[in-house]
RNA sequence: GCAGCUGUAGCUCAGUUGGUUAGAGCGCUGGUUUGUGGAACCAGAUGUCGGUGGUUCGAGUCCACCCAGCUGUACCA
């Protein structure tokens, strides 16, 4: 490479991002929202490292040399180690290294970056945050009904009004008591049917009944290949679909389609149990959807996920499908997998930084910042009295600062109006020989000018700025 | 990964059927004001026209390949 054109790049690599002050500031209200709640509903609050063994979090772990795809890995001397790409196999392998000591349901939550390796959008990043609770070694289904309750309730604290979201909630056993009743039990038809199903709310019944048979063309063009299952069992699964929106009238459709298989049955008693709780809790915020099945390979029961009703836009203004941004379900085998012991489990994520990206959008959340004070430098000869002035500020715990640049007056004006300062202090020979001080008040200023048309006008306006006796400047700010 | 679209200044974009020294607005820097931001006026800087190769007397413009971004789709344990 020629070194004198060699210029670094400064852009990131894809799908990581830079958070400025604005979104930090909402995130971290957000987080005080949450550990609020949580130790309300009395969660433990739990951290557990960045990196696993590739095995203890991977999907089928046997015999493969390669870590499966989607997450960052690398190799150690001997083992694969990976960025976690979620907080539930963690906890899995947490929970199982601590059975024993651990209270049992031991009821958890945590804050924590994962890494996925997948293609990025609007809100969604290769890193990001992301807050999970779980309820570790109960089959009780009261746990999922409080899940489902608590995800609605750290919703409202992030500004969300209660039809700006519903929580939709399903149960693995239906799908997997069709597929049963279908006699499909290809793996891979298997998982094509599901998916489709997953996918009703963006492909549509057409676009479903595509996937399950030959396949289906998307808007670019792109075909992707379909589960090509026989006219029947399209026919039957998607007059499952239509039994959107469960309520006490079409419980009778889908226990015409229960009959003779009992897996169907038993999710029909769990949803209906779970209903019975949230009337306890007196809450209504939710939909049966039993077209909602959601990707992860081990849920075993109840499962849910919360999704935004208004649409969200991407930078150029146009509307984009964004998917969900929190839910979750029960695992009744994941503990399992580590030590043999049954650890019935159940769940749910949120993931924040979409979450505060639709909120940003929506201006939902109002975080306010003092701004510093800005002490203008006149001349390095009157570092002293800058230096009398800041600490009577500091002092009081009022942000300020002397300048820290190089350049006059008017480019120090500039930096305090960029940075959105309220005040300047402004103190050359007079003020310095006589202990005053100038003080002006840049909003005030902003809005005089509004009526100003010459410059020799906005000159002369100086009710922006007084100048007062040091002593008095603390009544002057505080 | 697959498909479609896009790639010109810091940002948003214009750039005729290929034709000389590549433009605008915003922003930036300086000045009108050696002690004053936000309005106004004046002046100025800035580009490997995403990259490489090709066609041509001549390419920002046409062709091929590559790269990057966006959107959809797949995957998302």
């Amino acid at each position: 490479m020629n070194k004198k054109t060699f210029k670094p790049s400064s852009d990131l690599p894809l799908g990581f991002t830079d958070r400025p002050e604005e979104e930090l500031l909402i995130r971290d209200l957000l987080i005080s929202n949450i550990k609020k709640i949580m130790s309300k509903y009395g969660f433990q609050y739990l951290e557990t490292p960045s990196f696993e063994y590739t095995e203890s979090i991977g999907k089928f772990l046997p015999d493969k040399d390669r870590p499966s795809e989607g997450v960052f890995s690398f190799q150690d001397e001997k083992k694969w180690l990976s960025l976690r790409y979620d907080l539930t196999a963690p906890l899995a392998r947490y929970a199982a290294k601590n059975f024993d000591s651990l209270p049992r349901p031991f009821k958890r939550f945590q804050l924590g970056t994962v890494w996925r390796n997948e293609k990025p959008g609007p809100g969604r990043f290769r890193e990001f945050l992301q807050f999970d609770a779980d309820y570790i070694g109960t089959s009780n289904l009261f746990a999922d009904s409080e899940l489902c309750i608590l995800i609605s309730e750290i919703l409202i604290s992030c500004g969300l009004e209660q039809n700006e979201f519903n929580i939709k909630i399903s149960n693995r056993k239906l799908s997997k008591g069709l597929l049963e009743k279908l006699n499909i039990v290809d793996e891979q038809k298997q998982s094509i049917t599901l998916r489709a199903i997953d996918k009703l709310d963006r492909v549509g019944t057409e676009g479903v009944q595509y996937l399950l048979g030959k396949g289906r063309k998307d808007k670019s063009g792109d075909f992707t290949k379909g589960a090509e299952l026989e006219e029947y069992q399209i026919k039957e699964i998607i007059s499952f679909l239509n039994i959107k929106n469960l309520s006490e009238n079409n419980y009778e459709n889908i226990k015409k389609i229960a009959e003779g298989n009992q897996t169907i049955q038993e999710g029909i008693a769990e949803m209906q149990l779970m209903e019975k709780y949230f009337s306890l809790f007196n809450f209504t915020n939710y939909i049966f959807d039993p077209t909602i099945v959601r990707g992860l390979e081990y849920y075993t029961g109840p499962i849910f996920e919360a999704n935004l009703t208004f649409g969200v836009q991407n930078k150029k203004g146009e509307e984009i499908e964004f998917g969900s941004i929190g839910g979750g379900g029960r695992y009744d085998d994941l503990v399992k997998r580590f030590n043999n012991q049954e650890c019935p489990s159940t769940g749910i994520s949120v993931g924040l930084d979409r979450l505060i990206y639709a909120i940003i959008q929506k201006n939902k959340v109002k975080t306010q910042k003092k701004l510093p004070i800005l002490i203008c430098v006149f001349d390095e000869k009157f570092m002293t009295f800058y230096m009398k002035v800041l600490k009577a500020l500091r002092d009081k715990n009022i942000s300020s600062e002397i300048y820290s640049g190089t350049s006059n007056i008017k480019s120090q004006l500039k930096y305090a109006d960029k940075r959105g300062c309220d005040y300047v202090i402004l103190c050359g020979e007079d003020e310095v020989s006589k202990n005053l001080v100038t003080i002006k008040n840049l909003n005030v200023g902003k809005k005089i000018s509004e009526n100003i048309k010459d410059r020799s006008e906005w000159k002369q306006s100086e009710e922006s700025q007084k100048t007062i006796p040091f002593d008095q400047l603390l009544n002057e700010l505080i």
